[in-house]
DNA sequence: AATCATACCAACCGCAGCTAC
DNA sequence: GGTAGCTGCGGTTGGTATGAT
C-alpha cells in the first residue's frame, strides 16, 4: 500500500481556507464535481493538496452540512451509537443527517465525554467507572469479567448486524412472503436473516433467539455492585437527566423527521439487568421501593437469576456466547422459539421456513398479544403492563423481557435498515 | 486592561482498505 | 499475487475565541 505524498509537495498551502479558496473550491465542484480530488486543486486553480480540499468540502462547504449547537436527540444518538459502536465517526455520522463525522468527533471529544466523565461514566465503555464505584463488589473478578464481555460482545454485536445485511441480501429476493407486515415491514427482513444466522443449525437443533441488550445489560449488572448512593446514576438516562439535558430518553430515536427515520418507540429509558436482585412487587431490577414505572426513568424486569448466570458465565471461560445471551432471556426465549418455530412448521423448504419462523417471531416477539403479559408497545399507559408510559399503572414484569429486547432489537434493525447509504456501518 | 487558562473546532497527519495495473 | 495510487477514516494539533483572575 503506497503511501501519498500529498502535502508534502513544496508549495501547496496549508492552514486556515480563506474565502477566495472557498469560493474557487465551490464553484469547481459545483460545475464539474469533484471527481478526482488528486486532480481538482490544479483544475480549480487551488494551492492546495487533494486531502485537503477534500477535508475542506466534506466537512465544510458541502451543502448539506447542518451546523449549529446538537440537539438533546442528536446527543442521545452520539451516545447511543458511540456506545455501540465506539470510535467510528463516520458511522455514527451516517445516522445523523447533516453533521459531518469530524464535527461529531470534536463535539464528543470536548463535550459529551466530558459530561460522561463527569458522571462517573466511563465514555469508552458508556458504564459507570470502577473508581466511581469504589471497592463496589470488592470483586476485581466482576470488573474484569465485564470488561471482557464487553469487548467480546462488542464484536459479536457487529458481526450479528453485519449477518443480518448479508442475510437480507441474500434473502429479500427469494422471499416476499416476510413482507407483508403493514406494521415494520423491513424488520421482517432483518428478522430473517439473522433468524437464519441463529436459528438454522444442521440438524434441526434450535439456537434461541440472542437478548441484544448487552449494552444495557453490562449497565445492569454494575448496577449490582453499586451502592445506593451511585444508583440513580446507574442508567445513562438517568445520568443525562441528572446532568443538563432536559430529557431522560435514551431509547434510540432519530432526530430527522424529514429523513424518514423511525422513532422506534415512545418509551423513556430502560436498563435491563440481569444482575439485579430485585425482589420487590415493581421487579423494575432494582431491589427497593422507589424506583417505580413512575419515575423518569424506567427500569426493566432483571431476566435471570444471578447465581445462574454467574455459574453459566463462569462454565463458558467468562465470555458470552449467543446461548449464553439468549439464556440470560431464557424465560421468554423458550416460549419465544416455540412459538416462532410453530409458525415454522408450516413450511418445508428452507427459505420460507425461516420466513415462517421470522413471521412467528415478529407476531410472538413484537406484537404478540396472546403473550399472557403483553406490554403496551408504546408505552402510552393504556395497557397495565405498561413499562412506563405515562399514567401506566402496571409495572414490567415478565412482560419487560419482551418489551426490554423488543426495543433493542428494533434499536439495532434500525440502525442498519434506516442509514442512508447502505450503512457502512457494519 | 492585561495576562493566563480553557474551550472549541478546523485542519492536518498518517494509517489502512480498496482498486487498478 | 504484488505493487502503487487513491480515498476514507480516526487521532491529534494548533489557532482562535471566550472566560477567569
Amino acid at each position: 500500500m503506497g503511501r501519498s505524498p500529498c502535502c508534502e509537495k513544496v508549495g501547496l498551502k496549508k492552514g486556515p481556507w480563506t474565502p477566495e479558496e472557498d469560493q474557487k473550491l465551490l464553484a469547481y465542484i459545483e460545475e464539474h464535481g469533484h471527481g478526482s480530488w488528486r486532480a481538482l486543486p490544479a483544475k480549480a486553480g487551488l494551492q492546495r493538496c487533494g486531502k485537503s480540499c477534500r477535508l475542506r468540502w466534506t466537512n465544510y462547504l458541502r451543502p448539506d452540512i447542518k451546523r449549529g449547537k446538537f440537539s438533546l436527540q442528536e446527543e442521545q444518538t452520539i451516545i447511543q451509537l458511540h456506545a455501540l459502536l465506539g470510535n467510528r465517526w463516520s458511522a455514527i455520522a451516517t445516522h445523523l443527517p447533516k453533521r459531518t463525522d469530524n464535527e461529531i468527533k470534536n463535539y464528543w471529544n470536548t463535550h459529551l465525554k466530558k459530561r460522561l466523565t463527569k458522571m462517573g461514566i466511563d465514555p469508552v465503555t458508556h458504564k459507570p467507572k470502577i473508581d466511581a464505584l469504589g471497592s463496589g463488589s470488592g470483586n476485581p473478578k466482576d470488573a474484569a469479567n465485564l470488561s471482557h464481555m464487553a469487548q467480546w460482545e462488542s464484536a459479536r454485536l457487529e458481526a450479528e448486524a453485519r449477518l443480518v445485511r448479508e442475510s437480507k441480501l441474500l434473502l429479500t429476493s427469494n422471499n416476499n412472503n416476510a413482507n407483508n407486515s403493514m406494521a415494520l415491514p423491513h424488520h421482517h427482513n432483518h428478522q430473517l436473516g439473522s433468524a437464519n444466522h441463529f436459528m438454522n443449525k444442521p440438524g434441526g437443533a434450535i439456537t434461541p433467539p440472542p437478548c441484544l441488550d448487552v449494552l444495557k445489560a453490562w449497565q445492569g449488572a454494575w448496577t449490582k455492585s453499586s451502592n445506593s448512593s451511585s444508583r440513580d446514576c446507574n442508567t445513562l438516562a438517568g445520568m443525562m437527566a441528572m446532568d443538563d439535558l432536559e430529557s431522560p430518553t435514551s431509547t434510540l430515536n432519530f432526530p430527522d423527521a424529514n429523513h424518514n427515520y423511525p422513532r422506534i418507540n415512545n418509551q423513556t429509558a430502560t436498563t435491563v439487568g440481569f444482575g439485579t436482585n430485585d425482589t420487590t412487587a415493581d421487579h423494575d431490577g432494582w431491589n427497593d421501593d422507589n424506583h417505580d414505572h413512575n419515575s423518569n426513568i424506567n427500569h426493566m424486569v432483571a431476566p435471570p437469576t444471578p447465581p445462574e448466570f454467574k455459574e453459566r458465565n463462569m462454565e463458558h471461560g467468562n465470555t458470552m456466547s449467543l446461548q449464553d445471551i439468549a439464556f440470560a432471556c431464557s424465560e421468554g426465549g423458550a416460549w419465544f422459539v416455540d412459538h416462532g418455530f410453530r409458525a415454522a412448521a408450516a413450511s418445508s423448504d428452507g427459505v420460507a421456513a425461516v420466513s415462517n419462523i421470522i413471521e412467528g417471531f415478529t407476531d410472538a416477539f413484537m406484537y404478540n398479544s396472546e403473550e399472557p403479559n403483553s406490554a403496551d408497545v408504546v408505552g402510552d399507559g393504556e395497557n397495565s403492563n405498561d413499562c412506563g408510559g405515562a399514567g401506566g399503572e402496571g409495572s414490567c414484569g415478565a412482560s419487560g423481557l419482551f418489551e426490554e429486547n423488543k426495543n433493542y432489537w428494533n434499536s439495532i434493525l434500525n440502525l442498519v435498515n434506516t442509514s442512508p447509504t447502505g450503512s457502512p456501518v457494519f
